[in-house]
DNA sequence: GGGATATGTGAACATATATTCAAATGTAAG
DNA sequence: CTTACATTTGAATATATGTTCACATATCCC
C-alpha cells in the first residue's frame, strides 16, 4: 500500500472508527461468514437449496430437476455439507438431501426478499 | 452428460420432482440470487457489511480499518452497489457509506448465527 | 485557474472455482 | 461372488474473481 493510497489527514473519522473498532467480531468469525455466503453463491447451489426447500431429494432427483450430470451435482453438495447447509441420510442405494436448518431457509427467504423488491 | 451419468431406472423419484419442478421460481430470479450471495461472499466485503452495520463510513475510512488500499476497498464497494447491498451519499470530498435496507442486515444477522452455533 | 486530497476505474496478474471426464466406492439383488 | 446402479472423488481445464498499479475524475481551498 503505498502512502498515495494512504489517507492523508482528518479524512479518516478517527474517533468513529476506533469505536467502529471495538465492536467488530474477530476475522475469523467473519471468514467463516464469508465462506457460508460464497457456498450459497453459486447459481447450481442455489437452485438446488431452492429444490430443497420445498422436498428433500436425492442426488439423482436434483441431477434430473437442473438437467445435471450427478457427479456436477455431487460436487456441489459436497460444498453445501461442508458449510453444514444440508444435511443427508442413507436410504439403500440412494442418499437423501435436505436443507440442514431454519437459519438456511431463512437466508434463502431473505435473499429472495432482496431480489425480488 | 454421458448415459451413464444419467439416473437410469425408478431412483427418480418422478411425482415428487414434478411437484418440486412445479413449485420452482424462475431461472433467472435464481441467477440474481446467486449473485446477491456472491457479493456476500467475499471476506474484504463481509467485513465491509459488519463495519458499517454500525456506523456508516467513508472509504478512507474503511480502508484504515480494514488495512486495505482505498482503491481496494473502492473496487469492493462497487460490487456491493451493484447489488443494492449498500448506498452512499457525497459529503464534501469523501463518498460515505451505509448498509442499504434491512433485508442486508437480516443476511448478516441470519448468517452470523449460523456460523456462531 | 491550480494544487491537494478522496474516490473511481481499467488492465494485468495471480488465485479460486465450476464442470467434465474417468475411476473408485458403496449398496442391493441375483 | 458378480452384476448393476447411485453416489463420491480426483485430476484437468476453462472461467471467474480479488488485489495491485497507474491513472482518471471530482471536490475543496488557495
Amino acid at each position: 500500500m503505498t502512502p498515495a493510497d494512504m489517507c492523508q489527514t482528518e479524512c479518516v473519522h478517527t474517533h468513529v472508527v476506533a469505536q467502529v473498532q471495538e465492536k467488530m467480531q474477530d476475522d475469523e468469525l467473519l471468514f467463516h461468514l464469508a465462506d457460508l455466503f460464497k457456498a450459497l453463491g453459486d447459481s447450481t447451489r442455489v437452485r438446488i437449496l431452492h429444490a430443497l426447500s420445498f422436498s428433500e431429494l436425492c442426488v439423482c432427483d436434483l441431477a434430473s430437476l437442473l438437467g445435471m450430470s450427478s457427479s456436477a451435482v455431487s460436487h456441489q453438495l459436497r460444498v453445501l455439507r461442508g458449510q453444514r447447509i444440508v444435511k443427508y441420510r442413507k436410504e439403500g442405494k440412494n442418499v437423501i438431501y435436505s436443507l440442514d436448518d431454519t437459519h438456511v431457509a431463512n437466508l434463502m427467504d431473505q435473499g429472495l426478499r432482496h431480489v425480488c423488491e
